[in-house]
DNA sequence: AAAACGGGGCC
DNA sequence: GGCCCAGTTTT
């Protein structure tokens, strides 16, 4: 372990300027100097739900959430079905997999490790959020690098290597604050500065460098490089797919819904029966052999229901047809559609909003 | 090291 | 339409 070659600024005027400009935010708690560190289940569900997802989002989702299941007990006894449905619509499903998972260790455990590495071991913790729950909520002196502390710090430090590539040397950069006895004395407070001015100071697109604490010891500012910085690897194209869906419905409106493996892509929730997902249109005939039910008349839905995932673009076409009862075959299950819509992720949602 | 993994908001 | 977001896991 060596100390890091690129000198970082001092973290006092960055912690004087968060007392003054801190955002309140719903699952943040006071804080301050001399303020009690918050509840670690709220840490930790906050920082989850925060993973490659905004504040917006995140802040009435986890009001929702924290109404439903209150303490991490009362996590880790809910049906993992549950869960999945309060996790509708804000992606990455494994995150609400890995929260059950992970609320049951700990509820065994009684209580979350107080450190970093502790954390670490979890199921859904990974560097960053093992860091900033050992920060914000247990004091100890580690600095959880994001989206926001990678930026600021290669800015301060005017690394021109590009992400990824470039994100150990900047983990480390931004770990060398911890020497700072100002930023050592608060970890929690000082992490969610680096934050706060991420978001609303030293932002990806025209930072506004003016009102920035560390206006006078940024090297990437001081050459002009603020809006290049930090550079990022190429990405690769999005390929486009296709399926095709099929809605069944019955005499008192509810509708076939199907679940999907446990695994993988939206791994755990409630789907629209459909063929697989390829990179070649389907003809009529050929989806018909993926249909819940053989022998029905289908109607094509008009339009298209367009999805953009991670890494490809999805294109479905909707064929519908209605059935006095609906007897679910296996792995299969019948829902009112207001309560469907609820309970679907959005590429499903999709499929519900086309116009019939 | 690279790819998989959602969704929404902003320009 | 591309970029970004309080990233993690799998391959």
């Amino acid at each position: 372990m060596s100390a890091p070659s690129a000198k970082l600024p001092p973290a006092a005027p960055l912690l004087a300027w968060y007392d003054r400009h801190r955002r309140v935010l719903p699952f943040r708690s006071q804080g301050g100097p001399g303020g009690g560190h918050p509840n670690p289940y709220q840490v930790w569900l906050s920082e989850v739900m925060l993973q490659q997802t905004t504040v917006a989002a995140v802040g009435p989702r986890f009001d929702r959430f924290l109404a439903r299941f209150p303490t991490v007990e009362a996590l880790a006894a809910a049906p993992e079905g549950d869960v999945m449905e309060e996790w509708a619509g804000l992606g990455y499903y494994a995150r609400a997999r890995n929260l059950h998972a992970c609320a049951r260790l700990v509820a065994g455990q009684g209580g979350f490790p107080r450190d970093a590495a502790g954390l670490r071991e979890l199921p859904g913790i990974g560097a960053y959020t093992a860091a900033a729950v050992a920060a914000i909520a247990f004091g100890q002196p580690v600095v959880p690098v994001d989206g926001n502390v990678e930026r600021v710090v290669a800015r301060l430090a005017a690394e021109e290597a590009p992400l990824p590539g470039a994100r150990p040397r900047l983990a480390a950069l931004a770990g060398g604050f911890m020497e700072d006895p100002a930023a050592r004395a608060r970890p929690g407070d000082f992490a969610q500065a680096l934050f706060d001015l991420g978001a609303t100071i030293c932002t990806p697109r025209a930072p506004a460098c003016a009102l920035c604490p560390w206006r006078g010891d940024c090297a990437a500012q001081q050459r002009g490089l603020q809006e290049e910085l930090p550079r990022k690897a190429p990405k690769r194209a999005r390929p486009l797919r296709h399926g095709v869906h099929f809605l069944l419905t019955d005499s008192v409106g509810q509708v076939l819904l199907r679940r999907r493996p446990p695994r993988g892509l939206l791994g755990g929730m409630l789907e629209v029966p459909g063929t697989p997902w390829r990179d070649e249109r389907w003809g009529e005939a050929e989806a018909q052999d993926f249909a819940p039910l053989p022998g029905l008349s289908w109607r094509r839905v008009p339009g298209l229901a367009r999805h953009g995932f991670t890494h490809f673009e999805l294109e479905m076409v909707l064929l519908a047809a209605e059935i006095p009862a609906l007897l679910p075959p296996d792995g299969m299950e019948a829902r009112p559609l207001a309560e469907a819509e609820s309970a679907l992720p959005t590429v499903m949602r999709r499929l519900l909003h086309l116009p019939r």
